[in-house]
DNA sequence: TCAAAGTTGACTAAATCACTCGGGAATGTA
DNA sequence: TACATTCCCGAGTGATTTAGTCAACTTTGA
């Protein structure tokens, strides 16, 4: 059970984003060189992020991404969605014709698997990257 | 993020298991057949939980599998640690060397890494066989 | 003796992950 | 206007992991 990198790279940056976006666009170059992730990872995962509304881009020289909200607004739960980090720890009932087993009836433990994605997603639900982006705000970098 | 099979396997395997156990032992055949799990897939996944001693295995025929102690004393947690399912959404701090992100200090995120594991970790410990073994328990079947 | 069961290490096809590549298009500044 | 800098985007790829399979045992009850 782990966390794919794209997932946890989507929060790194937004968090980095998060703190300097105040002084204007903030390129994924700058990003790339905080937070030491591959540049051309990181156009992808704003393609998407951007696709969700999260952030917005300013293209050209000088350019780069801010937030489309406020830091305090933004799920860090939105934020695993917009990268396609999904949540769901198995997929039972493929095409809505069977259990998971395969039989007609569902698995012993479907209702533990079911708890559990509830459970996660309810961490996420009430995180948000506000409250990420203050443990490391700017202030104390400068 | 999602849930390896194997570890979901041990967990309706043994689930099974704890349902049947008080009629001897049980073979992997049985439980093969009854959750549609790889017989040899099933070999595999048990060899762990007899090394980890949550089973123990009487050899030849009529031979099988039965819990190495009560139901109500075996966590989920303790299962999934088992099979190698390790719920570290990351696994930062390669070597003790350094952070996260290739730099000396911990990365914006990490807190939310660690809070994360935990919370899941409490889930799993606080869950036991019995509880999905009662839900589906002999009676109801016969 | 034999069939049913567990034991074990090695192997593998398929899927997924974590990127990379290449070629655009937009825009501020010199 | 040139051009460096930035975003845009589809396609490709090598490594790793997953989800098993296979073969050849050993043990034991009937």
């Amino acid at each position: 059970m782990k966390l794919s990198s794209k997932g946890r790279y989507a929060v790194m940056a937004l968090t980095d984003l998060a703190i300097y976006d105040q002084l204007g666009p903030v390129s994924l170059r700058q990003i790339s060189l905080r937070q030491n992730i591959s540049l051309m990872y990181l156009e992808q995962i704003f393609l998407k992020l951007k696709k969700n509304n999260i952030v917005r881009s300013i293209r050209g020289n000088k350019g780069g991404y801010r937030l489309s909200k406020n830091a305090s607004d933004i799920k860090i739960s939105e934020i695993f969605f917009a990268v396609d980090e999904n949540v769901k720890t198995i997929k039972c009932i493929k095409h809505l014709k069977k259990g998971c087993n395969g039989k007609s009836v569902k698995c012993n433990t479907h209702k533990l698997w079911d708890e559990l994605d509830e459970y996660i997603n309810k961490f996420f639900e009430k995180k948000y990257l506000s409250d990420l982006a203050h443990q490391n705000d700017l202030e104390k970098r400068i």
